[in-house]
DNA sequence: TTTTCCATGTAACTCGTTACATGATTTC
DNA sequence: GAAATCATGTAACGAGTTACATGGAAAA
C-alpha cells in the first residue's frame, strides 16, 4: 500500500545502498516520480531494518562520515514482491485534482474559464514535450512503461482540454 | 490551492448551509470527488468564518440541536472565484500512483505481472461502466465536464492497460 | 577562507483522520 | 426500550515536512 516503502525496497533490490546515496538518486532522477523528502527516506530505511526487511552494516571510507548500508534480506525481497503485486493490481485511487474546480466552472465568466484552461493546456503541452524527450531506458521495460503511462494520460488530458476549449469558444457567441 | 476549501466555498456559493447539511451532501453525492471527513469540514468551516469568508448565524428548529449556518460574504465570494481560477489553471500535480510499481515490473515473473494487470483492468472497466451510467446533471456544464474528464482519463488508462497486456502476452513465448 | 559536499539524524510543526462525547428526538 | 438521527465538536494520534545540528573534508 505504501508507495514510498515500495520505492525504497525497489531501489535496494537493485543494489545495497546507504541512505544518502538513495536520497541523491531520488533527487536527481526520480523527482517527478516521488516527492519523498530525505528525512522521510531515512526514517523508512530505519523502519525497514527494524522490521527485518533490510540488514544494516556500517561502512567507513577514509575519514568521511560513516555510512549505513542497507541490503534487502530474503524477507525484504518477499515483502518487495508482495507490495509490487499489490501496486500492480490496485495502484490506489488516482486522486484527480482539479475536478472539484470543474464542478463549479459555471460560476466564472466564460472568458475567464477559457483563459484559465488555455494556460492549463499550455502546461500540459510542456509536460508532454518534456516526457517525449526521455530516451528509452534499456534496463527492462518497466521504467519505459511508467513513462509511457504518464504520457498516455497526459495526451488524453490534452485532447480533452482542447475539446472543452473549442466547445466553450463555440458557445460564447 | 486547497481543494477542500474550494469545495466548501463552492457548496456555500449555491446556498447558505450548516455543517451537518454539507457533510451529509458530501457523503451522499460527492464520495467519489472528495474523501474529506466530517471533522475536517467542521474545522474548515470554522476557519472560513474566522477569516471573514463566511458569516455565521445560529438557527434553532424546534428542540433540535442548534445549527450554525454559514453564508458566503462578499470577500468569501471573491476568495471562491480566486481559488476557482487557480484550480482551473493549475489543478495540482495529478499524483498518478502505481507508476512506482511499474518501474520495478521486471522484477516479477511475467505471468504474475499479466495477472495483476488483468485484475487492474477489470477494476478500471468497472469504474468506467459506473461513471457511464451517471445521467447528465442539467445545472450548467461544470459537473458534467468533471464526470467526462474522469471518464476520458479512465478510458485512456484502460486502452493503455489493454495494450500492455497484449504486448506482454505476445512476449511471453 | 568561505562555501559546498558528505552523511545522518532530531525536534517542532502541520494537516488530516479516528474515535469519542453530548443530549434530545424520532424511528424500529 | 434500543437504536438511529440530528448537530457540533474535542482529544489523541499518525504520517510527513521543515528546519536545523553535527563535523570533517574537499572545492571555490
Amino acid at each position: 500500500m505504501d508507495e514510498r516503502e515500495l520505492l525504497l525496497l525497489g531501489l535496494l533490490s537493485f543494489q545495497s545502498q546507504h541512505g544518502y546515496q538513495i536520497n541523491e538518486f531520488i533527487e536527481r532522477n526520480l523527482a517527478r516520480v516521488t516527492s519523498m523528502k530525505k528525512a522521510t527516506a531515512y526514517a523508512i530505511l530505519d523502519r525497514l531494518a527494524r522490521d527485518g526487511y533490510a540488514s544494516v552494516h556500517t561502512e567507513q571510507a577514509g575519514n568521511r562520515p560513516p555510512r549505513k548500508v542497507y541490503a534487502l534480506t530474503p524477507r525484504g525481497e518477499e515483502r518487495f514482491r508482495e507490495l509490487l503485486r499489490q501496486s500492480l493490481v490496485d495502484p490506489g485511487e488516482s486522486a484527480i485534482p482539479g475536478d472539484v474546480g470543474l464542478m463549479f466552472l459555471d460560476q466564472l465568466p466564460r472568458d475567464e474559464v477559457i483563459e484559465g484552461l488555455r494556460m492549463r493546456l499550455a502546461r500540459v503541452d510542456e509536460q508532454i514535450a518534456e516526457l517525449e524527450q526521455v530516451p528509452p531506458h534499456g534496463h527492462g521495460i518497466g521504467v519505459d512503461l511508467a513513462v509511457e503511462h504518464k504520457l498516455v494520460l497526459l495526451r488524453a488530458d490534452r485532447d480533452w482540454l482542447r475539446g472543452v476549449i473549442t466547445r466553450l469558444d463555440a458557445g460564447s457567441d
